[in-house]
DNA sequence: GACAACTCTCAGAAAACTTCCAGCTAACAG
DNA sequence: CTGTTAGCTGGAAGTTTTCTGAGAGTTGTC
């Protein structure tokens, strides 16, 4: 999933930075928008290849920007970006298509995975794989499933996600910093200890069934998942 | 890793001086800043590959100058410098992006690691290899992992930095001088007996596995490994 | 409204790591 | 060959890091 072009619409600074970093780090062209018709505009002119929309902006709503955009037949995918509480049936009948919506605070890793798969859906790009397999590790993206040596394995949110990162990263120490931001909610306020914690909790699930252990303590530095092969 | 242009700053003379002197050393253009302010200026002006930036200044924060550019479009790659005991919750939010931190007191082997690992993952430069090799003995940086001859070898975090100063630095005598300045802590105090106590660790972890002694000394010297081929 | 699942914090225990020390060994000079 | 000195290494003390169980607080479900 390399070098997409998306735009990013959200008031507030500090969201369009983090997500402009994160996305513009994992390869992408970024561009960002402050408000609705601002938005409009640059989806007309740039034609971005997925838009991160925040719902709440200061003039049109992402609802009357998705609609604006759709009337003039442009189809781009579209990500929502809503607060937690607003209900769930609006977004639901919003999200067509292949749309899709994570809700505020998410993790960095949530709106990663979203994009991911929304463009697989659309079959703008093959090359992000829907299947992680690390040795006798498997997660299925599409079903949210995770089995050991094809042993089906039951996880909470949380565990999943941890695990995920660490799957897509084989091979490679992750510290519990880069942990904590990637799986964690971005305004998560907390200790590390609960990287520990959550190393814990997935390797008393998965140790049992593996042949081997599978996460790997890297003392002083983080956590790693190793494949065999390398 | 060649010539980067980096800028340091940090509100105490002695770590700007120390930092660009090692700098300087290994072939980067320093310019280094004393508060945020200047720093905000200097970062626009002169558009650096790399900002050292400490999170404690006298004017705006580090977090306040990183708010600030990023603001600006600019997504030059940061490594924090923090107190240990602005303990890990504040660093949250840092190692989105390329960024990444160390705290202090740090070890120069430690910055100069980081700022090789931040430059090859935003894959601004390629020449800074993750796989050092040096005859039979091999570190891999990204899993922090060495093999001797194939056999993986488990080292504490110290044994690690010795070894990599070590092998970074093949056929040619460091001093325990040296060894002390890049692999401790700029603030130890001890005596350099303990660089022959974590030799003597690592000969006793390496060479029941290599062919031939690994750690040469070089009585009244200082220590050195051997490349085969030089 | 009770139950179940999940998230997060805390604290004690266990394990790993760092440091210092002191006696020993090996190298070199004369 | 012998004395001197630099280097080696085992051991012990002290520190830090990691692991894990228990519990409180939340959220969602029936």
């Amino acid at each position: 999933m390399e070098n997409l072009r998306v735009l990013v619409v959200d008031d507030e600074p500090n969201i369009r930075d983090l997500l402009s970093a994160s996305l513009r780090f994992a390869g992408h062209q970024v561009a960002t928008s402050p408000n609705g018709t601002d938005a409009i505009t640059k989806i007309v002119d740039t034609q971005p290849d997925i838009v991160l929309l925040d719902v709440m902006l200061p003039d049109i709503s992402g609802f009357g920007v998705t609609k604006k955009i759709r009337g003039m037949g442009i189809d781009v995918p579209i990500l929502f970006l809503t607060a937690r509480d607003d209900t769930e049936d609006k977004i639901a009948g919003l999200t067509v298509g292949g749309d899709d919506y994570v809700t505020k605070p998410f993790s960095l890793d949530e709106i990663m995975a979203r994009i991911s798969a929304i463009m697989r859906r659309t079959g703008k790009d093959g090359s992000s794989p829907s299947h992680i397999q690390v040795g006798e590790l498997e997660i299925n993206e599409d079903a949210h499933e995770v089995t050991v040596n094809g042993t089906p394995v039951e996880l909470s949110p949380t565990e999943y996600q941890l695990l995920r990162y660490l799957a897509t990263n084989p091979n490679r120490v992750l510290t519990k910093a880069q942990i904590l931001d990637h799986v964690w909610e971005y305004d998560f306020n907390g200790e590390m200890g609960i990287v520990e914690s959550y190393v814990s909790y997935l390797r008393k699930k998965l140790d049992p069934i593996s042949t081997e252990p599978l996460i790997i303590t890297k003392r002083g530095v983080g956590y790693m998942i190793r494949s065999p092969k390398a």
